[in-house]
RNA sequence: GGUCGGUUGACCGAGUGGCCAGGUAGCGGUCUGCAAAACCGUGUACGGCGGUUCGACUCCGCCACCGACCUCCA
């Protein structure tokens, strides 16, 4: 199987041609949300990012294994050994067992990522389905001497691991600096070195997500999940691994540690992050106290947004900015975004009513190959979107008659479109079939309002033709005292 | 403090050693009874100062400012 992609590899910091291992297979891991708090602007980065990996690689014919996870334990406040676990603190706050708090926000997480339109992975696997196959990889790491036993927690050697590996090559980190730079955490003193990791936390006796272990009762740490996971349905080395910028260090380099020691093999050949969204310059983040949830952008309930903005209008703002830079939220930007969707909307509309003409005075077939290109160098989308609004722009010409197009070209320009626009890029249009109801009644008001005009002037052959077309059309009006009614007429 | 990245027109946001991003808003025009839409045209944009070059927004150096990561974060 050929393709031109070329992706940015976070490892070599250059764009690669993708080649997976296995053609025409693909396996893609990516780092999935901690479910202890609703879904805001932010996850829709990485979701929508991928998303368009996930659909663009099958476009071009693979065969793709997209793995997702849900991080349901494990995630940590900090580091330090008392530090709570985020869902277990969350489940306290609200009075709720641990698992109730993952269903609830998971269920938030799906239904947005629906909203959004971003497809659902191959497989979503969770954390506590996989205390196994993390305790698996626990005993490899003991037993090839990379960790060790504390108390009833086992934690990973980096310094050892460094002899032999390179640990921070991702995040272009060197132990030394590390070492010297970490801050000073309490609690700390069952670690060899500061910037050892939990593989296996022991529980507190109040602590109440809690599994039998050989080491004790206690829970896993978090970047273990994702070695195991990966590891159990992609294998030992796969292609592709995503997630956001911030997770590069400490997370994603701890999951190269865990997974090159216990395998002796590199785990992903290509490493992609994006960027984060930003508010006023600055990250948005939960920790930060200046997010959106989604729910919050749909409805336009949160005192940053003047409006609301559809689901649609975040995707494609979202895809106006390339996947490795920053984007600044504002309501100017969102507003311009939701503009610009409705020109494309309209176009792809367009598009669908064109007459041929014998001949064509553009050329589609240039357009599609600067579609592909766009894609190809390391999915830029607001360039394909550029040639988006080229394509609509074309049909514009050709449907007020300053340009031509032959049959074939039309259906080319047809295909283009949906395929860039709906399949690769995952946007729909909205407004499609949606506000209809509001607008019958509206327009229904309007007819209404016409015949009152018309029957004040005693214009009655317009009145009566009025009421007698629309009784054509299966709508009969009923005069009353206060006003007009009208129902549809059971056919 | 360390590491990395950014600074583009009214706003958002691509990109490149010499030519065009794109969207939104503005202005002028075509069309239209009026309006809208659409189409055409339009704005001396590339943080500052030097350097390399026939030519730099694009390469190099210095400076300023902003941000990310170094602790949990998508």
């Amino acid at each position: 199987m050929q393709n031109n992609l070329h992706i940015f590899n976070s490892l070599s910091r250059k764009k690669e041609l993708f080649r997976p291992l296995h053609p025409p297979f693909a396996g893609i891991y990516v780092c999935g949300p901690t479910v202890y708090s609703d879904t805001h602007l932010g996850h829709a980065r990485p979701a929508i990012t991928f998303d368009i990996l996930f659909r663009y690689l099958q476009h071009l014919d693979y065969k793709v294994r997209y793995v997702r996870n849900i991080t349901d334990v494990g995630h940590l406040e900090n580091d330090a050994d008392e530090g709570d676990d985020k869902i277990l603190k969350k489940a306290r706050l609200e009075h709720l067992e641990p698992m109730e708090v993952v269903q609830k926000y998971m269920d938030t997480y799906h239904r947005n990522m629906e909203q959004l339109n971003v497809k659902g992975p191959s497989i979503e696997p969770r954390a506590s389905g996989h205390i196994i196959e993390q305790q698996m990889l626990i005993k490899e790491l003991l037993e090839k001497g990379y960790a060790y036993i504390v108390n009833g927690s086992v934690y990973f050697d980096v310094k050892k691991y460094n002899e032999k590996y390179e640990y921070g090559k991702l995040s272009g980190r060197v132990l030394d600096e590390l070492q010297s730079n970490t801050r000073t955490l309490e609690g700390q003193d069952e670690k060899r070195n500061p910037f050892d990791f939990a593989l296996w936390k022991k529980a507190a006796p109040e602590h109440i997500m809690r599994w039998p272990s050989p080491w004790g009762e206690g829970f896993p740490g978090w970047h273990l999940e994702c070695s195991a996971m990966s590891y159990k349905y992609l294998g030992e080395v796969f292609d592709i691994h995503g997630g956001g910028m911030d997770l590069q260090f400490p997370h994603h380099e701890c999951e190269i540690a865990q997974s090159t020691a216990a395998h002796e093999k590199e785990p992903v050949r290509y490493w992609m992050h994006n960027n984060m969204i930003t508010i006023n310059g600055q990250k948005m983040a939960r920790s930060l106290g200046n997010f959106i949830t989604l729910d919050q952008m749909f409805s336009g309930n949160n005192p940053l947004l003047k409006q609301a903005y559809s689901p649609m209008t975040v995707r494609f703002f979202i895809l106006q900015a390339h996947y490795r830079s920053t984007v600044d939220f504002s309501n100017e930007a969102l507003q311009a975004a939701e503009k610009g969707l409705q020109k494309l909307m309209k176009g792809i509309e367009t598009a669908g009513k064109l007459k041929p003409s014998a001949a064509s005075t553009v050329n589609i077939d240039d357009l599609r190959e600067k579609c592909y290109s766009a894609m190809d160098d390391d999915l830029n989308s607001p360039i394909l979107l550029s040639h988006l609004f080229e394509a609509v722009r074309i049909v514009n010409s050709v449907s007020d008659g300053s340009a031509k197009l032959d049959e074939k070209g039309i259906a080319s320009l047809k295909d283009l479109l949906n395929v860039f626009t709906f399949d690769i890029l995952g946007l729909k249009n909205e407004s499609a079939g949606k506000e209809d109801e509001e607008l019958t009644g509206n327009l229904m008001n309007i007819i209404i309002d016409l015949r009152k005009d018309a029957r004040g002037k005693k214009d009655f052959a317009a009145s009566d033709k009025i009421r007698n077309e629309l009784n054509k059309i299966g709508i009969i009006l009923k005069d009353k005292k206060d006003g007009v009614d009208w129902e549809r007429n059971p056919i």
